[in-house]
DNA sequence: TAGATTGTTAATCGATTAACAATC
DNA sequence: TAGATTGTTAATCGATTAACAATC
C-alpha cells in the first residue's frame, strides 16, 4: 500500500522518532502502547500512523525498535543530509545556528547570512556570517534545500521571495509574519507570541 | 451566545490579531475577505471564527477594524499583563528574553533563571540571571503565570514539575522533550527539529 | 493453550467551506 | 435600487479512537 500519508500523521512522525531514540536500549521491541504513552497520544493512533509507513509489528510482541526508527527516518526523508541556510544572525539566528540537535537528523547549517555590516564577518558556531547579497550564490554552491528565516518581520517576505526564486521551496519562518508564497512552497511558521497567546487564552478557563 | 471557542479557532486568533495590526491605518473597516487573504485562510473560516467572539460586522461593509482587534484581545485574555519566567539562559533563552515582540501583547519577562554558575549573575536584556533554586520564590513574588522552558532536554521535566507545583499551569516548552503533566496544565511545544522534519518530508514529493 | 498486541473497521467527532438568504 | 458583505446552514472532509478478530 503506497497510500498518501496524512498531514497529521507526518507531523507526529518526528515526535515518534524522538521518543524511540529516548527509549533506545530499553528493549529491542516497542509496543504501540509504550510509544503512545511516551508521545502522549492514543495507541490506536500510533498503530494507524505507522501502518502508513508499511511498518509491520508482531502481534503479541510489538514493533522492532530499530526497524521502526529506520522506517520513520525513511518516510521523512532523513536518510540523506539536508543543507540548510539561516538568514538573520541576530539572537534567534545565532541560537539556531548554535543548536546541535539538527545534525542528528541530517540537517546541516551550511551558511548564516545577514544584511547588517556589523554582523557580517563575525563567527557563529564555526561559520562566518556572510552578506545577504551572496544568498543566490551560496544556495547554488551548497545545494541548499531549506531556508530558515530569522530576520526582522519587515525583511521576511523579500528574503522568502529570493529563496524561492533561487529554488529553495522549503522555508521555516521564525519571523512573526505570514508569508505569501506559491502553492508548491512548503512553509512552516514558528511564532512564539502566538504560542503565548494560546496559553493566555487557557489561563482564563 | 457564550459557546465554547474551538481550539482551532483559538490557534488562529493571534494570527488575525497580528494581521489586523499590520493592516492598521489602511481603513477603519476590514472585510472577512481582506483578513482571510492576509492570514492565508478561507473567508468563511474568518467569519465563523470571529462569530464565536460575538463580533458583529456590518453587511455590505465589513468589521470595524479597531473593535475587532479589541474583541480578539479580550477573547485571548490579552487585556491584562502576564508575567512570564524564562528558565535557561543559553542561546535560546537569551534570544527569547531579548525578543521585544512579547511586550506588545502584554507578556512581560520578569526573570531569567539558570543552573549554571557561569551564567548566574550575568545580564540579559536588563535582567540579572538568577539561580534556578530561586524558582519558587520568584514565582510567588512576581505572580508568574507562564513559564518558558529553554533548558537542555534532560532538565525540562524536572523544571516543569517544579513550575506546576508552584502553581504555574501554562508552559511553553522549547526543549525537545515531551513533558508529562497533569491534565489541567497547558503545554505548548515548539520543536524546531520537528518542523525541519516535516519540511524534509515535503521535499520528497 | 493463555496472554498480549497488532491491524483494521466503523463509529464518532470536529473542522472546513460552499452556498445563499438577510441586510447594510 | 444595485452592489457588497455578513451570518449561518448544511454538506463535506479529514482525523481520532473504541472495539475486536487475527495471530504471534
Amino acid at each position: 500500500m503506497k497510500a498518501r500519508i496524512p498531514e497529521a500523521t507526518v507531523a507526529r512522525l518526528p515526535r515518534y522518532l524522538r521518543c524511540l531514540t529516548d527509549m533506545a536500549h530499553t528493549a529491542s521491541t516497542c509496543s504501540s502502547e509504550d510509544l503512545a504513552e511516551a508521545a502522549g497520544v492514543n495507541s490506536a493512533q500510533v498503530r494507524k500512523d505507522v501502518s502508513y509507513l508499511g511498518a509491520q509489528g508482531t502481534r503479541g510482541v510489538g514493533y522492532d525498535h530499530e526497524e521502526l526508527r529506520s522506517q520513520i527516518r525513511k518516510a521523512l526523508g532523513l536518510t540523506m543530509p539536508h543543507p540548510v541556510i539561516v538568514i538573520g544572525a541576530g539572537n534567534m539566528g545565532t541560537a539556531l545556528t548554535n543548536y546541535k540537535g539538527f545534525k542528528t537528523w541530517g540537517f546541516e547549517i551550511v551558511a548564516v547570512l545577514d544584511i547588517d555590516e556589523d554582523r557580517i564577518g563575525s563567527r557563529v558556531d564555526g561559520l562566518t556570517v556572510e552578506p545577504l547579497q551572496n544568498l543566490e550564490k551560496i544556495i547554488a554552491a551548497k545545494n541548499v534545500e531549506i531556508g530558515i528565516l530569522a530576520t526582522p518581520p519587515a525583511a521576511a517576505q523579500s528574503v522568502a521571495d529570493r529563496l524561492t526564486a533561487a529554488g529553495v521551496n522549503s522555508i521555516l519562518n521564525l519571523a512573526p509574519t505570514i508569508l505569501k508564497t506559491d502553492a508548491e512552497v512548503s512553509v512552516r511558521r514558528v511564532d512564539l507570541s502566538t504560542e503565548l497567546g494560546i496559553l493566555a487564552f487557557h489561563l482564563q478557563s
